[in-house]
RNA sequence: GCGCUUGUAGCUCAAUUGGAUAGAGCAACGGACUUCGGAUCCGUAGGUUGAGGGUUCGAAUCCUUCCAGGCGCGCCA
């Protein structure tokens, strides 16, 4: 609809304009004004084109006005406003026949042209031996809900967990980890059942700590990285039992968060080991390397050290070793001359903003071509709160709350709700947040139920549900025609229409609060509608049809949005 | 020292990327018809957008100088 109002507005005004001497006028948008008074959507184009009218603002929007305001099958109302606005208010019909040519669709969002882009999302990025706290938590629902959004437009989308198992960090965990895990197998247990990740990362700090005070223990697991990055067999053997205990601890939480990574999502640093080298010989062909005090480094101007001295990016340490910049590009390498990505999606914490864009420019003064796109996360505190621990809590106290509000249920049922509520609360609140600074994580913010949060948006959708349970139709199967008999219809079933903008909105700037936004305002439409047209008691059989259809319109849209948030919306709680 | 980042209502956050009278939620207070779920709705109150200067028809947004917080800066990832 917005595309067909502007290509005719296009249309309407361009003899005007040339009139005026101008022919550059195809950035002439719509936009929807902040307060709904001001029409359907406004123009702010005389402004933008009166200094290259050599004209007063507000004669050219006079003029403007006067050529709209003849498509009345379009517009019931054109007018100028303010300093040079123009408002325009659509008439119903072209709403109603928009919303039912919609709502007929079974695909709600636009398509990317052509297949899309090949995207790469590199999220999550956990430690093996370290179990998930809350910092994790964003990077991992960001990451999650981009890869759906970017799908969803119809791009072919690469999920890729960069795993840190190839350092230091977990040579010492070996080392640490290698007796146990023997006495376990002589007994003939269950390994997995008998070793947690919270032991891996109890043996990994006091693993880390003694080789601080004692140097023969860092000698000891340096050899041992040796050792491992060579190809032991033993070593890599007891390598892969770590990682296994770890990831199915990291994945219990992956399945109850709903986050879509898998094992065959699993790309870490040891994936790429057998790249390193052709990684380092590439960029030394490139003529960038250089060697500095035995390391293999290549110097960029543009980044500076402390002493403003040019800042290395070291691929290649004095003991012939790689380190983590090595690793970022040999993936980006991979990401884009083997899985052939068009666009990457990296969602890492903002501490490691410099470090990329050293690593991007590394490749680009290399000639690895690619389109980098760095979503860096700020820092936050309260690290110390272990993931699983918020997400029970969150679990129990949404169950209370069914418990308490909707005793009816069956104990299974208050169980799956207290999980979808509680878990969507936890996810909501971290993404319906865009701005990177640092908070104070609190208990009581991330599992609030009333408000602008998840559980809002799932009795949105509940109660539509319930309409449709109580007049005995299948809310998934009714079609009729929408019309608009009150303010409130229209307003929602404009809202309704903006939704595959929203969405596109989230992949272009990769904001998912972007969608929740949305959503918040959509639920707010539902709910005045809910509110002022009622829908079994209607007496016009017409309207009485026409609003079930715009609910359970509704219903699909929010289940959609939330489907993309990775928040599940239960017809009954 | 250099660089990045943030500063909006008591608190947590928005503001269609330079647009109209800066909006929500929480907390506070006051209300909601014998109709579909009160986890809801409506209303009241709350602001010199950290401060100053500049750019222009128009600034929370861009430039500049300060102030305050956070983060990063050679072989850890």
């Amino acid at each position: 609809m917005k595309k067909q109002l502007i290509s005719l507005i296009h249309q309407r005004l361009k003899e005007l304009f040339t009139s005026y001497g101008i022919e550059d006028y195809g950035f002439i948008d719509v936009q929807v004004p902040p307060d709904k008074t001001n029409g359907d959507f406004s123009l702010n184009a005389a402004m933008k084109l009166a200094k290259a009218a050599k004209c007063a603002p507000q004669k050219l929007a006079a003029e403007m006005v006067a050529r709209l305001e003849t498509e009345k099958d379009w517009f019931s109302k054109v007018e100028m406003a303010g300093p040079g606005f123009i408002n325009l208010y659509l008439a119903d019909r072209v709403i109603e026949n928009s919303f039912n040519e919609l709502a007929a669709r079974t695909v709600i969002v636009e398509q990317a042209p052509a297949g899309g882009e090949k995207t790469v999302v590199d999220y999550s990025s956990v430690n093996i031996a370290k179990q998930m706290h809350v910092g994790h938590l964003r990077s991992t629902i960001i990451g999650d809900v981009l890869a759906r959004v970017i799908e969803e437009l119809g791009n072919p989308v690469v999920r890729q967990n960069h795993l840190g198992d190839w350092g230091l960090p977990m040579a010492m965990v070996i080392w640490k980890a290698e007796p146990e895990i023997a006495a376990i197998e002589k007994r003939g247990v269950d390994l997995t059942s008998e070793l947690t990740l919270a032991r891996l990362e109890e043996l990994y700090k006091s693993a880390s700590a003694e080789c601080k005070e004692n140097p023969a223990a860092a000698t000891a697991c340096h050899d041992y990285l040796v050792q491992l990055q060579q190809g032991d067999k033993a070593l890599l053997d007891l390598w892969h039992k770590i990682i296994r205990i770890s990831m199915a601890e990291v994945y219990r939480i992956y399945r109850l968060l709903d986050v879509k990574l898998f094992e065959e999502n699993e790309r870490g640093e040891s994936f790429y080991r057998d790249m390193l080298a052709d990684t380092v010989a590439e960029l030394g062909k490139s003529g960038k390397l250089v060697e500095s005090q035995g390391a293999q480094c290549v110097f960029l101007e543009e980044f500076k050290g402390k002493d403003g001295s040019p800042l290395p990016v070291i691929v290649q340490k004095s003991d012939g070793g790689f380190n983590y910049g090595t690793f970022d590009l040999a993936g980006l390498r991979y990401r884009t001359a083997t899985l052939g990505a068009q666009r990457i999606v990296y969602v890492t914490d903002a501490r490691q903003a410099l470090h990329f864009k050293q690593i991007f420019a590394v490749a680009r003064a290399a000639g690895i071509l690619a389109v980098p796109d760095v979503k860096p996360l700020k820092t936050r505190s309260g690290e110390n709160v272990k993931l699983a621990d918020l997400l029970s809590e969150a679990v129990e106290r949404a169950y209370q709350v069914v418990n308490e509000k909707n005793p009816g249920l069956s104990e299974e049922q208050k169980q799956q709700v207290a999980r979808t509520v509680g878990i969507g609360a936890v996810k909501y609140a971290d993404l319906s947040q865009n701005r990177n600074n640092d908070y104070v994580f609190s208990f009581d913010r991330m599992l609030a139920l009333n408000g602008n949060t998840a559980p809002y948006l799932q009795y949105a959708h509940a109660r539509i549900c319930s309409i449709f349970r109580r007049a005995g139709l299948n809310i998934d199967e009714f079609a009729a025609a929408a019309v608009i008999s009150q303010r409130e219809e229209r307003d929602l079933m404009v809202k309704l229409m903006e939704f595959s903008a929203a969405v596109s909105a989230v992949a272009a700037e990769l904001r998912p609060h972007i969608l929740c936004n949305y959503l918040y305002e959509l639920a707010v439409c539902f709910s005045a509608f809910y509110d002022k047209c009622p829908v079994l008691s209607c007496e016009d059989e017409k309207i009485k049809a026409s609003r079930l259809m715009i609910s359970s319109f509704t219903r699909r849209t929010l289940a959609k949005g939330l489907e993309l948030l990775g928040i599940s919306a239960p017809r009954e709680m």
